[in-house]
RNA sequence: GGCGCCGUAGCCAAGUGGUAAGGCCGCGGACUGCAAAUCCGCUAUCCAUCGGUUCGAUUCCGAUCGGCGCCUCCA
């Protein structure tokens, strides 16, 4: 296993991961909130966790990882009940909400996919753990740190001193009062926050020792993740706008019921902006992958691009930023698909240096591991792998690689794609009518009918493939 | 007001107290029937600005300018 280190939130360093379970990471994962497609900006985060996950799963590590679908909550019960009636029925409303979440939460999937992201270990829903965050609630004011009024629980955070460790406020420093809800005003101090939500009129509930109501947000996190991950978490990850309050939040809830500790590491991932703005839901200036997806760019494409950043870096999201991403791709594939084939290429130039191939493969594969395993710096990382690709084709344009060394290579473009995931092995077989159109081509260029050639040429490159004619004669391809 | 981040070539982006990785784009050349891919060469005397510390700073400190985040439910 190969040490890994990471910036956690809590202390501000960068710290060497060591898992509770020795070669076992338990990570935890917000997830989203499945009231509407996610847009790129949620995508970003999605994509970070997944970068950090395969990172550890390449340096050897398990990886037991929880992500949370939140399938209760404000926009969802708005959206979700806007066509019921008033005197629709408890069981009507519940129905409404699941449908909605259902399906959004299936579009979620369907982007998981397409972006190659791991799909979790284990991705519980909020609606399914009620009881389990009833449990967890009561257990706060067991100890004193939860109290109810008029039907709803709130957290105690006088009853917590090390509240703010997280996000490093101090309760001074806090701005208090300025966006109290109208409906808490039975708090007794401003910054306390809602554990369980007293019913409303036209809400879905659940039955509760303090009355109808539903849970608040940030429990469900801490329920599940102790209930899925256990009382010892490694790593816990979300985008950066969750350290306060959400995961500050949750450190009182978890650390006071369980009375020590409960996540080791905490990881945020940065922002995504958009022409220099902010993303959010509400404001509405997102894209969809669906949206990059209509404009012609592959989902790889973009997860290629916010991963040639750093995860702690903001990223100003632009389509020229895509396309050179998708410019970087063309480069790597083509050098793999070179490294499958058997050495053959025309080149020229003059003759630099012999190198060792063998050397620059083991160097290459030192400093990508040692970037990805200091905070994951990615673009350091493909720095290595592109040194390398740049190195192997010089000489691979002089004295052709040995089969052996390909193979070496292919094994380390991998390695490496086991992480990046956008430089996959591909099917090396082509269909019945792509060979037959090489056929015709190779038939005209023998007769050196070059305008019919080029046509032909033209055409497969609409279908795809690629042709690249070499020195000895033979006809490459590749995809594209 | 409090806490914190960022400013490196046309664009994206690493990095170190000792003199600027990598990618994209662009230009010239080689190779090619033409291409494609690839190779060779070129593209930041300089890392927002101004001071300070130092033998030496892009890297440390201070100030200034500019951009941004959080301080109650937004990834």
């Amino acid at each position: 296993m190969r040490p890994i280190s990471l910036f956690n939130t809590l202390t501000r360093k960068i710290e060497p991961i060591s898992p509770i379970t020795p070669g076992e990471i338990k990570v935890y994962s917000c997830g989203p909130t499945v009231y509407n497609f996610a847009h790129i900006g949620n995508l970003r985060t999605f994509l970070f966790q997944d970068l950090m996950k395969r990172t550890f799963l390449a340096a050897g590590y398990q990886v037991r990882h929880c992500m949370n679908i939140t399938d209760v909550e404000d926009k969802i019960i708005r959206d979700s009940q806007v066509d019921l009636p008033s005197e629709a029925s408890n069981e009507a409303r519940h129905t409404a909400m699941k449908a909605l979440t259902d399906k959004y939460t299936a579009f979620f999937l369907e982007d998981l996919d397409a972006m190659r992201i791991l799909r979790p270990t284990v991705m519980p829903k909020a609606t399914g753990h009620i009881g389990q965050m009833q449990t967890l609630i009561q257990n706060l004011m067991d100890k004193g740190l939860a109290y109810a009024r008029e039907g709803s629980v709130y957290y105690r955070i006088a009853g917590f001193p090390n509240y703010g460790c997280l996000a490093h406020l101090d309760r001074e420093g806090m701005q208090s009062g300025t966006s109290v809800d109208v409906d808490e005003y039975e708090k007794d101090q401003a910054q306390d926050f809602v554990l369980w939500k007293a019913a409303k009129a036209g809400e879905p509930t659940w039955d509760s020792s303090w009355g109808p109501g539903r849970p608040g947000w940030h429990i469900e996190c801490s329920a599940m993740g102790i209930e899925i991950l256990g009382d010892r978490v490694d790593i816990h990850t979300g985008g950066v706008d969750l350290v306060f309050p959400h995961h500050e939040n949750e450190i009182a809830q978890s650390e006071g019921a369980l009375g020590h500790a409960w996540v080791s590491t905490w990881v945020h991932g940065e922002f995504l902006m958009v022409e220099g703005e902010k993303m959010s839901k509400s404001l509405g200036n997102f894209y969809t992958l669906r949206d990059l997806v209509e404009k012609g760019y592959d989902p790889v494409t973009f997860r290629y691009a916010i991963q040639s950043n750093h995860y702690r870096k903001l990223i100003n999201f632009s389509f020229e930023g895509l396309k050179a991403a998708d410019n970087s791709l063309k480069r790597i594939r083509a050098f793999r698909k070179r490294m499958e084939e058997d050495g053959a290429q025309s080149g020229g130039g003059t003759w630099k240096e012999a190198i060792d191939p063998l050397k620059r493969l083991e160097k290459a594969q030192t400093d990508f591991w040692m970037a990805m395993a200091d905070d994951l710096n990615t673009p350091e990382a493909l720095a290595a792998v592109f040194t390398l690709i740049s190195d192997l084709n010089a000489q691979d344009d002089r004295i052709a690689l040995t089969r052996e060394e390909r193979d070496a290579v292919l094994e380390f473009m991998d390695e490496t794609d086991s992480i990046f995931a956008a430089w996959p092995r591909e099917a090396a077989s082509l269909d019945e009518e792509v060979e037959s159109l090489m056929a015709a081509r190779k038939a005209a260029r023998d007769t050196k009918n070059w305008a019919e050639s080029d046509r032909l040429r033209d055409q497969l490159k609409t279908m795809g493939i690629i042709l690249e004619d070499r020195k000895d004669g033979s006809v490459g391809w590749r995809r594209g």
